[in-house]
DNA sequence: TTGCGGTCTGTTTTT
DNA sequence: CAGACCGCAA
């Protein structure tokens, strides 16, 4: 099957492809087919006889992994099944899995999301007794995961003078506690955040040796996409796992680096020449995805940056459209011009609506140009958000499902200890928490044997619960994935809460459930899963991401929107790049440093470099804010375009007796009349002296007096487990039922 | 212990 | 204009 690369492929790409042995260096511009050199990499290694188990290929999401390898399976068939590749999360959450006892984590540990690593925060944040304002859950959880991905343990940061002043400066000198807190909890709960899982890899690969060496034997070629966006945790994983056969493989553009938020630094693909002095360097910059224009448009912009290798990106593709720019009077008028636009040109070129992408700054961003687009008609989908894993009603069964695979994870926990509701309360819980750190158990030790640490009245609901959990860990041991979860779906008694609400938000919250049924289904019926185990599926859906799952079953024809972020490595024919504003692209806390600034600028570079044919640019001068309409000023982005590759068009103005801005301010509060209130026609005022008495033994058909409701006759009086419920006939409001325990009553 | 209604506060970007 | 959070009433 030998494969011609030189016809399929140019002369560098070639040239990359056929160097499989040693360390080596792509630099890809945007554009320059760099997934066509991956997969042709890899084929050529399986050509050249290495197995399949031996590569692996790191990439940055599920989708691009996805991608390459079906793109990789067709040209060398099924052995493309074996090769591991995937993100770095997913990867090294699967050895973890598999080695997880030797770092005293249990194998079947959960994964944090970012939601329950700030709850845990603002929970230590609390028992410290630390200002909730100063120590916000985002910036404690931004300070630990910076430290993390720098390999900083708690033992470091805490003794570490620079971090200690910078912690000073910033008025929070307790982050160190709360670090180790922090990280004392999840190893007590069995749990791992997202940098955990690269962290730890990390402890794994320094205590263990052995483990290391297994896997540098395992892993002959490595290979890493987006290399640009690495870490320094990410880093050193590649730079063990490569040590001794130093083949390994990195693609990269400096100038898309976008995710240095999160760590990821520049300088380990500008220094990676030291760690391999013998490195070969291709550079990719013929780029076959747009038009002249584009690209021209896109150098331009990248020009004003101050970091950055020295590379040349061109087109011979034709010269194209201008890149068009539209002003609009608002973001509601930026949305209709944006929408007139994808419709405009899809009649008039016969495109497809898969053709057009929308790419925002913000998530916020999506509202106004949904709106406009559903007023035209016109489908859409929208990419990131809020994923199906987040809603309330999917994250409240997997906490059931996380709980029986790993009892002590204490987020689980807290999430459905009371869900359905079985009376067990804040007092209760954080009781329970108490004991647990006094005692030093789990939380799972002092839940499933509460009757020892709570009065028998408190504990029964609790000890019930765990009974509970404890059957479905059972269960789970013996049935898939599946049949698991169908069964802690209705004895939870969720299913049964959720069908009871009809309305029509508890309607699609049922439907949820069932979705997630659906989805656990499918995911045991394929052929080709060797573990059907719910411990698995969890690991699974830890680490998927919304961007990855929802546009596979979009079914029809749709206009994409999406954060540029999740835009990279796409491609659109027509791509529209709105708000285009000062203070929101580039971000307002981005224009403070250069460096900052600086990334900013690469996030429009990738932006602009998503388009093939059509580029427009588009900002309003004023936009709604928090419900209030605020003036904006255009993007210093839009001047630093060389002006000979623009198209600079302005709104139509007003058509003769119509302004087209003034629906802006339109206000209809004062058209609609007032809602009739409901009056309670005469108010009693309880007298200044009202004494509630003591109403244990309170009889029906005695008199009362209530302090708001005024006089009344006691109707009946009802006894259940330790409350009594008193039915009152109130002489003025009617008949209330009160708890005599909490209503403040006198006999008279 | 629970639920409701009022007040406050926040917008980058994601594995 | 949300959603999160807090305090009070039942």
């Amino acid at each position: 099957m030998a494969l011609d690369y030189h016809a399929l492929l140019n002369p560098s790409q070639a040239a990359a492809v056929l160097q499989t042995e040693g360390p080596c260096m792509i630099i890809a511009g945007a554009g320059s087919g760099k997934t066509r050199v991956l997969t042709y990499r890899i084929a050529h290694l399986l050509e050249q006889g290495v197995d399949p188990f031996n590569i692996l290929a790191l990439t940055f999401t599920n989708k691009a992994a996805k991608e390459m390898r079906a793109r990789i399976e067709k040209v060398v068939g099924p052995a493309a099944k074996s090769l591991w590749m995937g993100t770095f999360h997913s990867v090294f959450a699967k050895i973890l899995r598999s080695e997880a006892e030797r770092i005293g984590f249990p194998r079947s540990f959960t994964i944090y999301d970012t939601q329950d690593s700030k709850t845990l925060i603002g929970q230590i944040v609390k028992e410290l007794e630390l200002d909730d304002k100063l120590y916000k859950a985002s910036t404690v959880l931004g300070r630990i995961s910076a430290a993390k991905n720098k390999l900083v343990s708690v033992a470091q940061y805490i003794n570490d003078p620079v971090i200690r002043q910078d912690d000073e400066a910033a008025l929070r000198p307790k982050i160190g506690v709360i670090y180790q807190q922090y990280q004392q909890r999840c190893f007590k709960a069995g749990a791992m955040d997202f940098d955990d899982l690269l962290y730890q890899t990390n402890v794994l690969f320094r205590d263990h040796p052995d483990i290391l060496n297994k896997y540098q034997n395992k892993f002959r070629f490595v290979m890493v996409d987006e290399y640009q966006d690495t870490n320094y945790s990410q880093y050193l994983i590649t730079r063990k796992l490569a040590a001794k056969e130093r083949n390994i493989c990195v693609v990269g553009d400096d100038a898309q680096s976008i995710y240095a938020f999160r760590g990821a630094d520049i300088s380990n693909i500008l220094n990676f020449e030291k760690d391999y002095p013998e490195l070969n360097v291709f550079k990719l910059e013929q780029n076959y995805r747009s038009t002249k224009n584009i690209v021209w448009a896109a150098n331009s912009v990248i020009k004003n940056n101050q970091a950055q290798l020295r590379k040349d990106v061109f087109s011979d593709n034709e010269t194209g459209h201008l890149i068009e720019v539209i002003k609009a009077a608002s973001d509601n008028e930026e949305g209709k011009l944006i929408a007139q636009s994808i419709y405009e040109d899809k009649m008039n070129l016969h495109l497809s609506y898969d053709h057009f992408a929308i790419l925002y700054r913000t998530n916020a961003q999506s509202r106004a140009m949904e709106e406009a687009l559903r007023k035209l008609n016109i489908r859409y989908k929208i990419v990131g958000g809020l994923s199906f894993y987040q809603r309330k009603e999917i994250k409240d069964l997997v906490a059931y499902l996380r709980l029986t695979v790993n009892p002590n994870d204490e987020q689980a926990l807290r999430r459905v200890i009371n869900y359905p509701k079985r009376g067990i309360g804040d007092t209760t819980i954080s009781k329970l928490i108490n004991s647990a750190e006094e005692s030093n158990h789990t939380i799972w030790e002092v839940v499933s044997n509460a009757d020892q640490f709570l009065p028998a009245r408190v504990s029964n609901p609790v000890v019930g619960f765990a009974e509970k959990i404890k059957s479905y860990t059972v269960v789970a041991g013996k049935e898939d994935a599946f049949e698991a979860a169908k069964f802690i779906a209705k004895n939870s008694g969720m299913i049964e809460e959720l069908y009871a609400d009809k309305s029509i938000e508890g309607l699609s919250r049922y439907e949820n459930i069932q979705e997630l049924l659906n989805g656990i289904k499918e995911y045991v019926d394929d052929p080709e899963r060797e573990d059907k185990s719910l411990g698995a599926f969890l690991q699974d859906i830890a680490l998927v991401t919304d961007a990855d799952t929802k546009d596979a079953q979009q079914d029809g024809e749709a206009v994409t929107l999406m954060t540029i972020h999740s835009a990279k490595g796409l491609e659109f024919r027509n791509v529209y790049i709105v708000g285009m504003e000062e203070n929101l692209f580039p971000s307002q806390m981005m224009i403070t440093s250069r460096a900052d600034l600086e990334e900013e600028r690469r996030l429009f570079y990738v932006a602009i470099t998503r388009a093939e044919k059509k580029l427009t640019l588009s900002y309003a001068t004023s936009r709604y804010q928090w419900g209030n309409l605020r003036s904006c000023e255009k993007s210093r982005f839009l001047d630093e375009i060389d002006p000979q590759y623009l198209n600079v068009k302005f709104a139509a103005g007003p058509a003769i007796g119509e302004s087209p801005v003034q629906h802006v301010f339109e206000r209809r509060s004062n058209l609609v009349a007032a809602p009739v209130r409901k009056t309670v026609p005469t108010k009693y005022v309880a007298p200044a002296d009202f004494q509630p008495s003591d109403t244990s033994n309170l009889q029906a058909g005695q008199r009362v007096e209530h302090a708001k409701f005024g006089f009344g006759k006691v109707a009946t009086l009802e006894k259940q487990n330790g409350t009594v419920k008193a039915i009152i006939q109130f002489e003025e409001v009617g008949e209330k039922t009160l708890l005599l325990s909490f209503a403040k009553l006198r006999v008279l």
